[in-house]
DNA sequence: AACCTATTGTTTATAATTTAACACATAATT
DNA sequence: AATTATGTGTTAAATTATAAACAATAGGTT
């Protein structure tokens, strides 16, 4: 019987708070938990717990619940972070270094190895320990060095361009800030960070309300 | 016939999309545009696209189309884009620079009236004309200045300190960087941007065919 | 040791979302 | 002016996602 079934994105963006919340449980001594009361914390149904987790095994115990720090490993591997991962970020303006100064993901396994802008007087300047290079040799350096995440944080009318630089030295995954959809591959994956879409997401919810008072009273 | 029904979230959150492709096609003097062109641009069905738009008026007209310029702005009055709305940066970090010198917020309507921070350091400092004020006069500047929107980039451990404050000072709709989940009551609207989520998400899509390769093998 | 309780993994039911179908209206064409 | 194309709004069908139900099993208790 051919391939597994793929986990829907549905499941897959909720693993990240389960691997959240089971680290703060893990740190406050919690050893075991139950849906039902991971559920009253975390905000899902208990149901919807166990079929999420049992997408990937049975973690769980009948009568006991799931322990806590076997769980939050197992989702740490489900997530990749066993391994670790080489980034490079493109662009050092203000996201760009916001996000090379996230220790948080080195902690993860995400390692920064260069970081290249194209503005002089940006290249040459330091941000923890990397000199930003001039994305002219972006190119070169993908070539000697194995990157698996490229993070692009330059102005939209250049992302394209870096994306096509990553896709063409190998790299099969993009962390983008960019304010646009990128042209890629099938097998290379593109994880969206649309700062303005969010924005404008949560001033639609702000006036949804008077939206439709005014629609009903005409 | 008491309330119109609530919009999805689903279709909430494909909105600025919209925006953001209306926009380009007013830009390249696009004038009109059928949902079937439109999705092949955007990536939507075309179906989806009419019923999506269809929640919120008859925006189209048989045999011709969209008007452009007329949807951009019929999405951007839905979005509440219409409206000004003031806002405040809580945490002057990496992430709070990053969200304050992003000009194009301004652009939108979103005007930022101030930045808060406890790091003395930063305290005084200017970004983009604001004095970077301590967090301790937060309250009292809320209690003095209309404030929409509060934005937070403060580390987790004190983001619900604030969000408490920005409750108390009626601000009904929050912009949250911080990397947990906050509690407010039902009547404010939090908007999540998790980096971290989203970074495990990809790493998570970088491993998914090994992850079910090595499941099949045993 | 037997029984009761808790709690899982899994199946079934319900709800939400997406896609397809199509009647009908406008625009373009002959 | 009549006819054909196009393309919407809307209803129906299909698909996907979520929640509820429940049999099975381990742990705790008397």
């Amino acid at each position: 019987m051919g391939k597994k079934t793929m986990i829907s994105m549905a499941v897959v963006r909720r693993l990240p708070k389960y691997y959240r919340y089971l680290g703060e449980l893990l740190r406050n001594d919690v050893e075991r938990i139950s849906s039902k009361e991971l559920s009253e914390r975390i905000g899902f149904t208990a149901s919807q717990i166990r079929q999420d987790l049992n997408n990937f095994g049975d973690f769980g115990q009948q009568g006991y619940g799931y322990n806590v720090r076997a769980l939050y490993e197992e989702i740490g591997k489900i997530l990749g972070l066993n391994k670790h991962y080489n980034t490079v970020i493109v662009g050092a303006g203000n996201i760009g270094q916001a996000v090379a100064n996230y220790t948080n993901f080195e902690r993860l396994g995400f390692h920064l190895l260069a970081i290249f802008d194209r503005n002089p007087k940006l290249i040459g300047i330091s941000i923890r320990d990397k000199v930003i290079q001039d994305v002219d040799n972006l190119e070169e350096f993908l070539k000697s060095n194995h990157v698996d995440i490229g993070i692009i944080c330059v102005p939209k009318e250049q992302a394209q361009k870096i994306a096509d630089i990553f896709v063409r030295c190998g790299i099969k995954a993009i962390w983008n800030f960019a304010p646009t959809d990128l042209n890629v591959p099938d097998d290379v994956i593109v994880e969206n960070v649309h700062l303005s879409e969010s924005l404008l997401t949560l001033s639609y919810r702000l006036n949804e309300a008077e939206l439709f008072k005014e629609k009903i009273g005409r």
